[in-house]
DNA sequence: CATGAATGAGATTTCATTCAT
DNA sequence: AATGAATGAAATCTCATTCAT
């Protein structure tokens, strides 16, 4: 479906500090197009006129108009880790961790809604630098959370699945009620969030069933009473 | 970036059965096709070639490329819910649904891998269509858990909130170990979804919870007598 | 650039009258879509659902799209000529001819402005037909004229160039004063243009200047005054 | 029918002198292949093959085939202008501006049978650019007959009538006897012509003048006297 | 470095006409 | 007589990419 990605190959890098600015005009410029237009309506036109250079100049520091794309994917994603990063530095505990890491990941979404979906459009555009970006972000949120299931603070659970369910999570939350709604209850939504992420949605005590893998037991009596 | 959806417009219906089998063909035609290629990269010419029909044909039946896309996609989605509520139609209480539920999801993704694509592809393509994707999905979460909570099986909180974490959830782990992973440790991810799913990933006891977020803080009473 | 013309290919004459009554449909149809689309615009399509027909009815009438808008075309000067001769029906004079046959003329271009566009395409469809539009009008025209001369009411001039400077005029006027404009001021437009058709624009006795052909005589002394 | 027109988008102009020269090639171009087939009936592709241009070129200096048609009109008709400002500029007297005017368009259009076909097919592509070419055409044909009226050359009417008049006239004329014939006694045509347009068809001396119409007379005695 | 003209493959869409029923 | 499904040629328009200056 789309090219499997061009990680191996070198970027152009400039000789002159005009060509520098030159080509920071043309990853802002593709930023704002790729954001407003989505990928596949984004022409390298676009971007030359918002980047206020030639056509021409857009092949003289990028390749194809897919290794810009991914340039500005990759860029996105270190600034979003770092964003997410910075904002947990000073949490106490991990709870407060996921907690400010949310309010963070909204905060850019709401800010950089165009942004967000060039993410999401990556998965068809190129998929190596799709995985990567989450991949990457997986690796920074597993080792948090390896560290606090040593702090005793996590249940010990795979950390890589549990990962991709905060990931996901936090994907749709965004999604619902940054992109689609105007982020009224945005905090509320928090709350549940982290109710849910803390403790989980039984509504049994948790010493009740420590059931897990194939071997779902078919309902026992207080539960079939409880209907 | 994409026409605001095609929703009132009304389709095209075929007076003859030898006209509804042809439209039948087209629409199996692009399911195959816009999984092989993405939306972009299919050309109307490749779905009628899958069809056996000629060019025009297509015109025939569906005004235009997305207006077939849109179709696709519900389809799926209706055939996706139909799937999850049957299999989890013999469940006896909610974690029980969960499980299956998403069993029943891991499933449908890996065997309909390219149809899945077609899905998070809308988001780009007609967003009307993409929403009313997950509106309707979380609109029958919703009613399972707010009967869950009912039953007294689910702990209260936002169920619409709720039912998109649990989805957003699902897509992750789908996303990573159906998709990207050959399924290879499908049941171990299940079972680690399903303990954070019940519980949560907060280590503490509920009670001993110090609320840390920017200290708003639940009733905890009720809740800490329920575990 | 376009067929050079049909007038000799016979037409498809209904043997029913249920046939009878469906041609008339399409003709009616084809008139309605023609005026409103023109003739590039308006597609066979068009036309059948107009009339209220099956696609394919429409072949069994009309060999082609041309015939019918050729056929339309006919009709169309023919009404229009037998409304000009109903309306000058009663005149005593000549001039009085001229002016009740201008008004009727933008009287029907008035109310059957599209029908008139019509007219004006055919040049670009079916170039013989156009000229026989005119060529008929003509021909009325000329004796008509050739009747006022013999009666002294006209002057002798060549009757087939007089018509068409008549026509030209007619048609330039109610292009301008009924397509145009809203139609006001017509009656001051019809006295301008009686004047100018009874005694032309020279402001000079009519004896003073017999002149005609090449011989333009230079400037005489009387009007060099005059500047 | 027709979009509503153009004049407000500002045209492509190329940068260097190569660009330009494409640009004119395309409208030279476009004007043969307008004259030859058609509006309707010429592609771009006809346009860029008889430029001697690749086909993308074409969209480089026109946003579509409508827009390149209406500056070939717009050109064809300041051509025109210009070709009988000057054709009468040596003009004594009003009447000899109308017969030499009358001349060089005759002349024009059988120089340029196709090219003066584009213009009439303008009404069908572009209303407003066919408008603005008669309004042209009038306004230059309004201005000269007013001062013809204040030197007393030309009776006093309705000057923008008037010119409608004379530029239906001269238009039906130069179909029928250019377009159409081969030109033969065109000069008996242009006689006959000056003859009405000097004097109208009235046989009987103005003063006889009964008035025919709905009984609106005008003031008889000045002008028999004044003219 | 930068420019912008030129390219042409490829995609969508229209529609007159045919044909089997 | 009437139907409407099917056809496919043809036209418009886009745009990533190349290249000469």
């Amino acid at each position: 479906m789309n090219r499997s990605s061009t990680s191996s190959i070198e970027r152009m890098v400039p000789a002159t500090p005009r060509g520098q600015r030159t080509r920071q005009k043309l990853l802002v410029a593709a930023q704002t197009v790729f954001g407003e237009k989505g990928y596949e309506h984004a022409s390298i036109a676009d971007i030359t006129r918002e980047a206020e250079v030639a056509l021409g100049t857009f092949y003289v520091y990028f390749p194809d108009k897919q290794s810009i794309f991914v340039e500005v994917v990759d860029e996105l994603g270190a600034r979003l880790r770092r964003l997410i990063a910075e904002s947990v530095a000073a949490c106490e505990d991990r709870m407060q961790v996921e907690r400010e890491g949310l309010r963070a990941f909204f905060q850019f979404v709401g800010s950089n809604r165009n942004l967000y979906r060039i993410v999401r459009q990556a998965e068809f555009v190129d998929e190596e630098c799709y995985r990567r970006y989450y991949d990457r972000f997986a690796k920074g949120y597993v080792s948090g959370l390896v560290k606090g299931m040593e702090a005793g603070e996590v249940r010990r659970m795979d950390p890589e699945a549990l990962a991709y369910c905060l990931m996901g999570l936090g994907d749709f939350l965004g999604m619902r009620w940054v992109l689609w709604e105007g982020e009224g209850g945005l905090e509320h939504v928090l709350d549940t969030a982290m109710d849910f992420i803390r403790h989980g949605m039984d509504a049994r005590p948790a010493g009740a069933d420590t059931e897990s893998g194939k071997g779902r037991r078919k309902p026992r009596v207080p539960r079939s009473r409880s209907r």
